[in-house]
DNA sequence: TACTTACCCGAGCAAAACAGTGGGATGTTG
DNA sequence: CAACATCCCACTGTTTTGCTCGGGTAAGTA
């Protein structure tokens, strides 16, 4: 489990995607401006991201990316390792005895109780927790009821611009220099 | 904050140095071959640790490094970001407003919640605790009493090989994929 | 059919980070 | 003094990041 930018970039952009799916397909070009992320570079994260099953895909004109399950189901862990992929964080490649004389190099128990507990911490925030902190924190989707393609079963669209308690910035200088 | 095999490095160095200082201050060189990690290598990240003041520096023969203060105040927090530094999560430059329009690019309140939950997390977990782990875990520490300087007001160096409940590789496999 | 939209895919590329090397300087001890 | 061990800096090679370009393919529209 790395934790890099790579990774928020991807986690912002399937909240994004969270946030707007319920008018159907969003396309990677919508993302892109809204969140300033090159559009290739969208590309190659939401092509990892389909090959994680997170998301699917719809080709042609009003096609673009919808979440591959409920938001409520996908969770922060999901989406890091799809992009982030492989690591192998004990660095003597799994064996044991790494170090001769049955002495194990300790970064083995270590890292995998550490990385568990992170895994397990990433993977108790859903995607949808996300979505909903976003909505609650006043952010405005805006309705684009523009499209042609009528997705088969849209599922009902969760209230929308809860605007909700203030404090924006409440954590927002908590780490400048983190 | 971010998550690397850089900070694992260090996080193995400091719990190497908290399980043996006891005996007086231990070199990177030892730190070096039982970690198996590259004596320069560690003398940079050490270098970091000493500036963030969290180990401390003796010179000379006999000399080495301590931490700076109890294992049980400094968490794996502290020592990964003393190691990764910088990191401007935000991408805008922490500025307000960053798309115009007041409408502040998400990624700002969304990473410093999720940021600050990381890091309360990973400042959960203490150096101590670590080091428990690990003696927990049947870890033995040679005693190496040839040592001839006295370090002032050695503290009380805590029970030592409490061989315990076994179920070493108990988390080993649960991440082959991670 | 032609045209547009949008995903798909690969090659490549500059900059940064990672991990390590080498050489030397400084300070401490015996 | 010599041995030790931290300190410090510059430099290297590899990988990862983040991004661009260019060309595909599938789906919808006229």
């Amino acid at each position: 489990m790395r934790l890099t930018t790579k990774g928020r970039f991807a986690v912002t952009a399937m909240i994004d995607l969270g946030l707007r799916q319920s008018n159907g397909p969003v396309t990677l070009a919508a993302i892109s401006q809204r969140q300033q992320i090159s559009l290739s570079y969208l590309e190659q994260l939401f092509g990892k991201l389909r090959r994680h099953e997170l998301v699917e895909s719809t080709r042609g004109p009003g096609g673009g990316y919808t979440l591959a399950r409920k938001a409520s189901e996908i969770t922060v862990a999901d989406i890091i390792v799809s992009v982030d992929e492989p690591i192998d964080a004990t660095q003597c490649g799994g064996k044991e005895n790494c170090l001769g004389e049955g002495a194990r190099c300790m970064t083995h128990d270590l890292w995998a109780s550490l990385n568990t507990r992170m895994v397990e911490f990433l993977s108790s925030i859903t995607l949808q927790k996300l979505v909903d902190d976003q909505l609650a924190k006043g952010l405005q989707v805006e309705e684009k009821p523009s499209l042609k393609r009528a997705i088969s079963a849209m599922p009902v669209s969760q209230p929308i611009r809860i605007n909700a308690p203030n404090s924006v910035f409440a954590l927002g200088n908590a780490f400048s220099k983190l």
